[in-house]
RNA sequence: AGAGGAGUGGCAGAGUGGUCGAAUGCGGCGGUCUUGAAAACCGUUGUACCGCAAGGUACCGGGGGUUCGAAUCCCUCCUCCUCUGCCA
């Protein structure tokens, strides 16, 4: 969430920024916001001194018992009843004030690089790079939803009969390519100096919480009531709650993290047409890389994170292309995403395969997540993330891709992880 | 899962109702001394909120309560340790 004295000081940039989101009412909703942080200030102020107050007669009333002048200290004792009310009534109201607040801000979404072009959906998105050659298929293409089956590498029948849809099972020569391309992920990003961790995939309400998960998206989890755990939508959860209420120092960043987790998504209301096959599913797999920079070098990481990316799908020998996301598209906590799209040439449409975005202090300020400067002081880090790569999207391009009358063959790369060069 | 014990500052560890934001030791930082280093000695060393500042307020696992006053008493939740049970 957005720190209100940013909205104080840079209130314009602020509107701006969350016109090009097309945020509705905004000028009156940081109106409010400041007003509401103004009457937690008086409260709090107020508040203090009667504490303050009150504090000194306990005191006095400490010293008038050592010295036995217990007559003395009832008289005094009851100066502080009504000190004792005015307090308490203050500090409902200073709770009342700071959960409104709170509730505010948590609908005001992140403020949009001056980069991230304007507009209302993903049709204003800006196409910053392409790359690859579009494969032509002819008049044999098959989706990869048809090729699964004939192969009989991926079953959603199966899926649907011991989990539901959206659950696919993936067997033989289809399992052996997941596998091989969670480890090919894997593997790469720890040559480029991430350390990989395993995190738990269930996580509480305060990790959801912290990376903005809630409480707006409370109805894409899976969640378990028993033991009020959700069920990870991407390993970004666990990995940057892994840094919620910590102080780093300065040398410590970047910390760069990779993590393999299967995620799981309720998709409710989002199924439709073009999302047969894998393009949309309630568990898939997913490497994320995460990183957490100081403020200042935290555009260059991104670009960092987003050449990365590509270096993995060049790899793959995949056609993609880079989006840069527009403000009406762009993820609510965001401050600027760039989308990796590969291209799959049965559907004849590019698929979304990563996310890579730069979240300044909007998850931090919610994480407490800071670091020690040069000058002592704390100041708050920046997060960011991707996907490096999520993988039913990257196995529906590679199907349709690559099928040919001999079979499917498999990017290079994966050679040696498979075991084999063909399905 | 049952029984018992415990959660205090970066770490170790004292503190069981009142000048306790918290002794002491270690570590960290600054300094004295030294050719340099070590040792020794002196000083300093948590976070957040309000305030221009002085200063004030809150925090001793989380939340709630008793009290004029709570690290200390009560309730509740969480976590860890030991024993018993169960189990990949």
């Amino acid at each position: 969430m957005l720190l209100v004295n940013t909205i104080r000081d840079q209130f314009d940039r602020v509107l701006a920024g969350l016109e090009k989101r097309n945020f509705p009412e905004a000028k009156s909703i940081l109106t409010q916001v400041i007003a509401l942080d103004d009457q937690r200030k008086a409260s709090q102020t107020q508040r203090d001194q009667l504490q303050a107050e009150s504090n000194s007669i306990s005191k006095e009333i400490g010293q008038l018992m050592r010295l036995g002048k217990k007559e003395e200290a009832e008289i005094i004792k009851s100066k502080t009843t009504e000190l004792k009310l005015q307090v308490k009534e203050l500090e409902d109201k200073n709770a009342t004030a700071e959960e409104e607040l709170k509730a505010l801000l948590y609908t005001i979404p992140n403020i949009p690089h001056f980069s991230v072009p304007a507009g209302k959906s993903a049709e204003d998105n800006e196409v910053v790079f392409e790359h690859g050659v579009i494969p032509d298929l002819g008049e044999n293409k098959v989706p990869h939803w048809e090729l699964i089956k004939s192969y009989d590498i991926i079953d959603f029948d199966l899926g649907v009969k011991i989990a539901g849809a959206g659950f696919p099972v993936y067997k033989g020569k289809g399992a052996r390519l997941q596998r091989a391309l969670i480890n090919f992920f894997l593997d790469e990003a720890l040559a480029a100096g991430f350390m990989e961790v395993q995190p738990p995939i269930l996580v509480n309400e305060d990790s959801g919480f912290g990376t903005g998960q809630l409480p707006d998206k409370e109805g894409q989890m899976y969640h378990d009531a028993a033991d009020n755990l959700y069920l990870i939508p991407t390993a970004e959860v666990p990995i940057t709650n892994l840094y919620r209420d910590v102080i780093l120092s300065e040398e410590d960043l970047p910390i760069k993290n990779v993590g393999y987790t299967p995620c799981f998504r309720r998709e409710a209301g989002s199924w439709g047409a073009h999302v047969r096959g894998l393009n949309r599913l309630h568990q898939f797999d997913k490497v994320e890389i995460v990183q957490i920079t100081h403020p200042d070098h935290s555009y260059r990481a991104l670009e960092e994170m987003s050449s990365y990316v590509q270096g993995l799908l060049k790899k793959l020998e995949l056609p993609y292309r880079v989006l840069r996301l527009c403000g009406g598209d762009m993820g609510f906590t965001s401050a600027l995403t760039y989308d990796m799209e590969v291209y799959s040439a049965a559907q004849e449409r590019w698929l979304e395969v990563s996310s890579v975005s730069n979240f300044e202090t909007y998850q931090s300020n919610r994480l407490k997540l800071r670091f020690k400067d040069g000058d002592k002081k704390t100041q708050l880090a920046h997060t960011l993330n991707g996907s490096a790569l999520a993988l039913p999207r990257i196995v529906a391009s590679i199907l349709e891709n690559n099928q040919s009358p001999d079979g499917i063959h498999m990017p290079k790369v994966l050679h040696s992880y498979l075991g084999f060069d063909k399905i």
